[in-house]
DNA sequence: AACCAGGGGTACC
DNA sequence: GGTACCCATGGT
């Protein structure tokens, strides 16, 4: 356990980001966050002083990393251009937000399961799946994300019963593609952008917007740039039909995720109003 | 209690 | 290359 001080990180906006679903609110307001096998309890004991419950060798090894606290993302709001009011209020309500770093396996089923749920639905789905088919972190109750092969060998109808639905093939064939080796993600983090696309679009249930976030929040490929719903209502609504990606290169994912949070946000629907009538 | 959710596959044209 | 329609199910 130790304390450390970070600018630009908010543990609440992060957790509510729909980036990741494995990262919870605790009665005292901490957060603990699951990922690589790991556990790990953070609280903000004072603004931008934040408490870890790991050692210092787990965070300097994983953790930092995980919660990509080696970025500056002030240079990130510096590229908007003041004529932008829709980031720059975007930057401001998701103030602290960050991408991760997470491992491409868990947000590749994470998002495939993702199509046509609600955040806190995907939530319970990914947790039910690592309950069932994960194994136990020692020392906590909590259980990883299972492996390729053990998704590979559960049946349909269990999938089911972590309320898959429809989805239940599309996470079983392409667990087996990838247990067998048929894909190696391994091999996929060395594609450019282009390529990888179009090949998490040869996995079965990945599309366009499914491979777009495992490319941004999995392969932290964050040129990337997800349409979801919520974007392409901010895109019509805010900027004529399609956001102007190309005018940040290798960063416009990293954009659309303030984006995205600010949407679905109540006050945007107050900051257009008020926009519209003045 | 209806409504909608970080969409993809398929069958058309 | 576009479009209409179906797909299960939970959270609000």
């Amino acid at each position: 356990m130790f304390t450390l001080s970070i600018e630009d990180f908010c543990l609440e906006n992060i957790a509510e980001s729909g980036q990741c679903f494995r990262m919870t609110k605790e009665t005292d307001g901490s957060y603990t966050a699951v990922a690589g096998g790991r556990v790990v309890n953070i609280a903000e004991i004072r603004p931008q002083r934040f408490r870890f419950s790991c050692a210092k060798a787990a965070f300097e090894g994983f953790w930092k990393n995980y919660f990509d606290l080696g970025t500056d993302y002030a240079a990130f709001r510096a590229q908007v251009p003041p004529e932008d009011l829709f980031l720059h209020a975007a930057f401001k309500a998701a103030r602290g937000m960050r991408i991760l770093r997470q491992e491409p396996w868990e947000t590749l089923i994470s998002f495939i399961l993702s199509q046509r749920k609600s955040i806190p639905a995907i939530r319970s789905c990914v947790e039910a799946l690592c309950r069932r088919f994960g194994t136990g972190i020692a020392g906590t109750a909590a259980y990883a994300f299972p492996t390729p092969a053990a998704l590979a060998r559960a049946s349909i109808a269990e999938l089911k019963e972590c309320a898959l639905g429809y989805r239940a093939p599309y996470v079983k064939k392409t667990a087996e593609i990838i247990a067998e080796g048929a894909f190696s993600l391994d091999r996929a983090e060395e594609l450019p952008d282009e390529a990888l696309l179009e090949a998490l679009k040869e996995l079965p249930g990945v599309g366009v917007k499914v491979a777009s976030c495992a490319m941004l929040f999995g392969f932290h490929r964050t040129a990337a740039f997800p349409r979801d719903v919520w974007i392409l209502r901010v895109e019509n609504e805010e900027y004529g039909g399609r956001f102007p990606d190309e005018r940040y290169p290798g960063c416009a994912g990293v954009l659309q995720q303030y984006m995205f949070f600010f949407a679905r946000q109540r006050q945007y629907r107050e900051w257009r109003l008020s926009r519209d009538q003045g």
